[in-house]
DNA sequence: TGTACATCAGTGAACGCGCGTTCACTGATGTAC
DNA sequence: TGTACATCAGTGAACGCGCGTTCACTGATGTAC
């Protein structure tokens, strides 16, 4: 850590990332704004200067995630290309992959019971998140015969749900404690089965 | 609340109760042992009398949640009768009731970060409930062609990571909050489409 | 370029609080004889 | 049935702790002239 002076030069930020370290190495109770500050090597009241307080801090970081989240979905699904399909299936990686790099934003934006709605900002972020999603499905169901294609809500929805399902269950704690398969595994076949049960038999269509 | 002397009689699991309720409104970290007391009506130091401490009183929360998860998920296969498609499916249903029904005991489970094989006990009783959720996807199983099934826990892997995704995506909080749809017909139609990718497109197979 | 001053971003001490837990105690209960 | 005594299941007070937050302060920085 570079030496500073009195003045820190972007405090704001290294608190949410010492917040972020510690969410995702104690659970989502398991930071303090004592320690954020320490890991940020200030005094415990200085967080006060750049955040309301504790919740304040949460939402910033669950904001922040859901934005890096939506622009991670954005980035693989290319506007569809080069297929819905194979589009469809790079953003369900990315969910997965995401949930791997960024623990505490995961763990801030799901398990840390802030409501998706309790600012302004967060909801926008979280809904440009989700509406990357629904856009996938819905490019998706256009493949399909009108009278076979679910509701495009539902149809994200469900991806969602095993995505989300998955990360909780068998992406947490020691690798493959749950299980003898890779959550990567688990969801590319999961994904696979769903979809192919919605008429998508060729991988290429 | 009856009138009791100073012996309360049923302490601990009153303890339990209190705690479950205090878990399911306030979520996993919002019980404390004092208000879990109080709420028993009785003193803070009195659960150290049936409790080591608080991670006790969680573990015993979670074994008792995963045994009553396991019996309903049971008594919903009824040995794959009538058939393994319908006893599949009435497992399935059975999940999401469960977590309706016992919201405290679901957060308990799976929620509280307890690693399910904290104790021995509470290893066993989780490892009951699974090998329900195993079963019924064995024996669906076997009505597919060999080379089209996929390994049994892989499967039953599937189901228990879109269950438990739409439980703690859409049935928490307030009820439709996230959606149009109602938990039972994400996880219904979700499941339908998931078999038929399996291959099963007769209902009664 | 130098100076005065407003503003910003920190400090350090203190607060009130509620928590988990311990401890010596005491009232109630069960049992042996 | 009565009594002595061990055991059980509570109490109430106290502890040390760390937390979130506030407050008066001060050092650093930026700006007007």
């Amino acid at each position: 850590m570079a030496k500073r002076g009195y003045h820190h030069g972007n405090l704001k930020q290294a608190l949410i990332d010492a917040a972020l370290e510690l969410i995702a190495a104690k659970g989502p109770q398991g930071f303090t704004m004592a320690e954020a500050a320490k890991q940020a090597d200030v005094s415990a009241a200085a967080p006060y200067r750049h955040f309301t307080g504790r919740d304040d801090l949460i939402i910033e970081m669950a904001r922040q995630g859901f934005d890096l989240f939506a622009d991670l979905l954005e980035f693989a699904y290319r506007d569809g290309q080069p297929s819905p399909l194979a589009a469809f299936e790079a953003v369900g990686r990315a969910y997965l992959a995401f949930a791997r790099k960024h623990p505490g934003h995961y763990v801030a934006m799901f398990e840390s019971g802030v409501a998706p709605n309790a600012t302004r900002d967060l909801a926008a972020a979280s809904a440009r998140a989700n509406k990357v999603l629904v856009r996938a499905a819905a490019d998706l169901s256009q493949r399909l015969p009108p009278d076979r294609r679910p509701p495009t809500e539902m149809f994200a929805a469900h991806v969602s749900a095993m995505s989300h399902g998955i990360v909780e269950l068998y992406a947490r704690g020691t690798p493959g404690s749950r299980g003898p398969f890779t959550p990567e595994d688990l969801l590319e076949t999961g994904i696979g089965i769903y979809l192919r049960g919605l008429g998508f038999l060729d991988p290429d269509c």
